[in-house]
DNA sequence: GCTAGTATTTTGCGTGCGCAACTAACGTAG
DNA sequence: CTACGTTAGTTGCGCACGCAAAATACTAGC
């Protein structure tokens, strides 16, 4: 019963698992990358880069853990590195104790720049070798129906808070 | 210069960057349910649906660390655990005292069928809620492009060995 | 046979992160 | 203003996995 389903499914399992074998293997790569050149994780990266593209520079924890997708313990520990290494600051909020944003600090901004000259060059290479133009944007664009793939660039679509 | 290659930059950071949350949400969705119903882990499920195709439903170590993308040292841990499941067997090689074949039991192909049952369920219903089988076609043959993505389903154009 | 070089696997160590439980702070109802 | 539910964030614990170094076994040259 249900051929067709079948094969519906067969190729859905088939693009799952080579998006988790390509994750895996770009993601083994990128990091060695950034952590033998520049000392950061993939996720420090993309952190810093959410930060420099927020309002004023600087995130509520509870934002950054739905667009990066990590849980809060996740973001906890994240920023703890950041913190450390003075890329990230720790901001307090006026009207609600709770929350504490992350403010990208100069030396942070400054960093994520020299990082971005050879990561995103990498990104970039790698991905325009394999696909031309319009290939490259139907991918973008069929990720980003993906779950979690669309929080990623919603930079620019919420409003308010902070009151 | 070169506006049109930075846009193409822009584009490919952005695919990467949606690859890489799509994966984290789905990789943790998928964890959580494979965890809470059958007591595995993605990588487990995937080790043993790469045992079941293989030829004799074996694999040496180093076959399994590339086609399941992870390094040498992941692969021990990930077969330790299979072992003590008791749903991969430990094989010798007669002809190199060197590999070890992982090789699949009756357990794990029955813990295998059981798993699929809900599992590629659950990751076929979420590919197809979302993409036609035009789409899920292309986002396949666009992800099989990417590194790691095609040693993946490779089960079939190896051979000799064994000698 | 003995030594050098290479390939396969394991192990010590460290790290990133999820889950569950916790604390702290806010909002609402009485 | 006390009580309860909700939200933000942290922490203890455990696990998966990468890297580097080791042990073992194959191969080639002498």
């Amino acid at each position: 019963m249900s051929q067709v389903l079948t094969d519906q499914g067969t190729v859905a399992l088939t693009a799952w698992v080579r998006l988790l074998r390509a994750h895996a293997a770009m993601a083994r790569t990128f990091n060695a990358q950034l952590q033998a050149e520049h000392g950061m994780t993939i996720n420090d990266f993309e952190a810093l880069l959410l930060l420099s593209r927020a309002p004023d520079q600087q995130l509520k924890r509870v934002e950054l853990s739905e667009r990066i997708q990590l849980t809060p313990s996740g973001v906890t520990r994240l920023l703890d590195g950041l913190l450390e290494a003075g890329w990230v600051a720790k901001g307090e909020c006026a009207s609600d104790a709770r929350v504490s944003y992350a403010v990208l600090t100069d030396a942070g901004r400054d960093k994520l720049a020299q990082a971005s000259r050879t990561h995103t060059a990498a990104v970039a290479q790698l991905f325009t070798e394999r696909f031309d133009d319009t290939e490259l944007e139907a991918l973008a664009l069929l990720l980003g129906r993906l779950p979690g793939a669309a929080e990623a660039d919603a930079g620019n679509c919420e409003v308010g808070a902070a009151d």
